[in-house]
DNA sequence: TGAAATGTAACAGTTTTGGTTACTTTTAGC
DNA sequence: GCTAAAAGTAACCAAAACTGTTACATTTCA
């Protein structure tokens, strides 16, 4: 089974951040996903104590964003989860052969495999909670009007987009 | 289960470069790397469709390198391989919701996918076969020496590195 | 012709992961 | 205080994915 913590934490982090005047819970959040409240319970959990989101219990309690967005990077929240960003290493059998090469050749590759995952968290830093979010507002704005009927050249020529959203021109 | 078919296929890759004389089969190398021919073969089988390495059957055949491992990246063995270099995506239930939000968010976070395993990818193809085979020969002749019980002390002032192999300071 | 090797299909065993239930704890409002 | 609503968490289940293994066909060399 693949592992879509990371994954699902951002598509959270979106919602509450596209969403932030509405009221959100655990089960609101699991609704919205096809999945079930104590996954998005687990994944918020996390992210809580690192100050990115805030959980309330009780009643009238919920999930609300902790911090801007425009200063959340992808790549903090892949920190913040501890997913790793790399490929996955086999293993050798602990063996008390001669030759030093098996192991040497693992230690290689696993070296390797610590850059590509550093490499990929410096990737992520360049792209902000905001962005991302930016990028789901604008998109969900063009599957509305194609699901009114509008086609897409008609959008390119009659919207701007300003801040994730879609103007209309009338500039012209 | 971790999915160790792209570190596999690098350790093979490794094995044979710093090896090029010796005569390898899938039951020689399976045995160094402590698993089945069969996972070898599976492997090997990808890697000879691109070239990269050659398999012979038949009494007498084998396995051997069939590209020049300068000219090999490791990006290129992962496209080879068809290995995905980024996270796991979740997916959504099909509904018929109006919401266009949580589909335009999954489509974004998939985007994001995308340019993160490119990324991944460029990554990748600035190393090379050979500078992995270089890395894991030195990382053996140091564990060689240590071994002999030399410090890493004494193996730092009375060795320097040439070609992936150690080489005694006599210049001195 | 026989032995040695790869190619491949089929299946089993293990591990990982998300889903689910159940229960505790916290909190707001009446 | 009582009740309802919410998160926190432990425990277990089901499903998926992957590697390991067996078995057999095919190829090749001597």
């Amino acid at each position: 089974m693949a592992n879509t913590r990371y994954s699902t934490a951002l598509h959270i982090l979106v919602l509450l951040s596209a969403n932030r005047e509405a009221h959100h819970t655990s089960a609101s959040i699991a609704e919205q996903l096809g999945t079930n409240p104590v996954v998005i319970r687990r994944l918020v959990s996390d992210l809580a104590k690192a100050g990115l989101v805030s959980a309330r219990r009780g009643a009238g309690g919920g999930v609300s964003l902790g911090a801007d967005p425009a200063e959340t990077s992808l790549g903090q929240i892949a920190d913040i989860l501890e997913y790793d960003l790399t490929f996955d290493a086999h293993d050798l059998p602990v063996r008390e052969g001669r030759s030093h090469l098996p192991g040497a050749i693992l230690s290689a590759i696993e070296a390797q495999r610590r850059e590509l995952h550093t490499a990929s968290v410096v990737e992520l830093d360049r792209v902000t909670l905001q962005d991302l979010t930016h990028a789901a507002t604008v998109r969900a704005g063009l599957a509305e009007l194609v699901g009114q009927g509008m086609s897409n050249a008609d959008i390119r020529n009659g919207y701007r987009i300003e801040n994730g959203r879609l103007i209309p021109r009338d500039d012209r």
